[in-house]
DNA sequence: AGCGTCACTTGACATGATGTAAAGCTACCA
DNA sequence: TGGTAGCTTTACATCATGTCAAGTGACGCT
């Protein structure tokens, strides 16, 4: 995935355009029109068609885009240097409780055109393929340290905490509902522990 | 809410558009063209119009039309017949496991559509509004008879029970993970339960 | 100084879907 | 016979996407 030989033009003024595409996705929704991308880029339309083609693949470079400038790999890693099994699951749903929130509008967007475009729903899918396989090795680690409860294998309980932590459910709890980050964190992880793991200490 | 004074032509043609834009969808996906819809429908594109106004006032009466056709007030009549609050909540896993494979592909689009259009947006959210009611009366079920879990109030289980079981998670774990509608209500429940509900038979 | 090239601008244009407007057709009903 | 409801046909305005071609300015190289 993610590697055009090169990519045209001024990195600068690339980056000029994410930023704007991500300001534009918050500000008005979905339906961006390029030539307010382009506005706020203080660019012409048509250097944002120099530089990504067609919108499909301004989106997907802004994929890539926000978690390297949200520093996500920092994020993660900290989740993956605790030194249990159940404090990684705390901590990744913490995560998910702010992190989730910083990508939502694009996220709906993304969502949206994922099923339109063939390329676009491919990255997406990465992405998520990718996320999935974090959950997963979470529960492993649960498992590994004995603490998996008897009714669950790995395979199930990471996609199944992959899958409720998902931006989707994560957004009508916190947007809709009015849920804050720490009840998201604290119910969520309430939910996922009583069922996940055997008692023990907490 | 959806109540136009009286609708517009022969009920049955409105019924024959309705279902051509439902197949359009299931077909199509998200980017369906209102002639595409004429023409399943065998009607001209301005009968569409007639009839419905615009694009999103014709997917507003798919909101409507889908569970009626569907006839889910039975399927959840059946759900709250039920003698106690667990097995309701059994029921309305189940339900869901098989009633949300049938509207997915619409759900697709008008979660996609919500955002843009604020009549829909706001019939989507009524619907929602009334399925987070119907979970939580479930809930409530089941602290009346004395098994929910002392961590749990009643608002926040049954936000949460509604959100986990949304449209989202669901099309997650069976479309994308291969869960089978069996396995999906069997481990969806196991999660519930074993947070929610208090042991004491099963 | 001259030359080319990169990065971008400008303006024009084709495409294609949405939505509106107006006139015509047909069957039924009084 | 006349009217109206329900729909068709044709035409048209709009608007975003995406493409094309020519032009400009800065920069580096010779």
């Amino acid at each position: 995935m993610s590697s055009d030989a090169r990519a045209y033009g001024d990195p600068d003024t690339r980056r000029r355009i994410l930023f704007a595409t991500w300001e534009a996705i918050e500000e008005v929704g979905a339906d961006i029109r390029l030539r307010d991308v382009a506005e706020r880029a203080r660019v012409s339309r048509q250097a944002v068609y120099l530089h990504f083609g067609d919108r499909a693949n301004l989106l997907l470079a802004l994929v890539e885009f926000m978690p390297e400038t949200l520093g996500f790999p920092k994020l993660l890693a900290h989740v993956f240097a605790a030194e249990s099994g159940v404090e990684m699951l705390r901590r990744a749903v913490v995560l998910h409780s702010t992190y989730n929130a910083k990508i939502d509008s694009v996220a709906r967007v993304l969502e949206a055109a994922q099923y339109q475009d063939t390329a676009l729903g491919a990255a997406w899918r990465d992405r998520m393929t990718r996320s999935r396989a974090a959950h997963r090795m979470i529960v492993q680690r649960i498992a590994e340290e004995g603490r998996l409860t008897d009714g669950w294998t790995v395979e199930d309980a990471g996609d199944l905490f992959y899958t409720v932590t998902m931006q989707s459910p994560w957004r009508e709890l916190t947007c809709e509902l009015g849920w804050s980050p720490k009840q998201y964190a604290r119910r969520m992880t309430k939910l996922l522990l009583d069922s996940f793991v055997t008692e023990s200490q907490a």
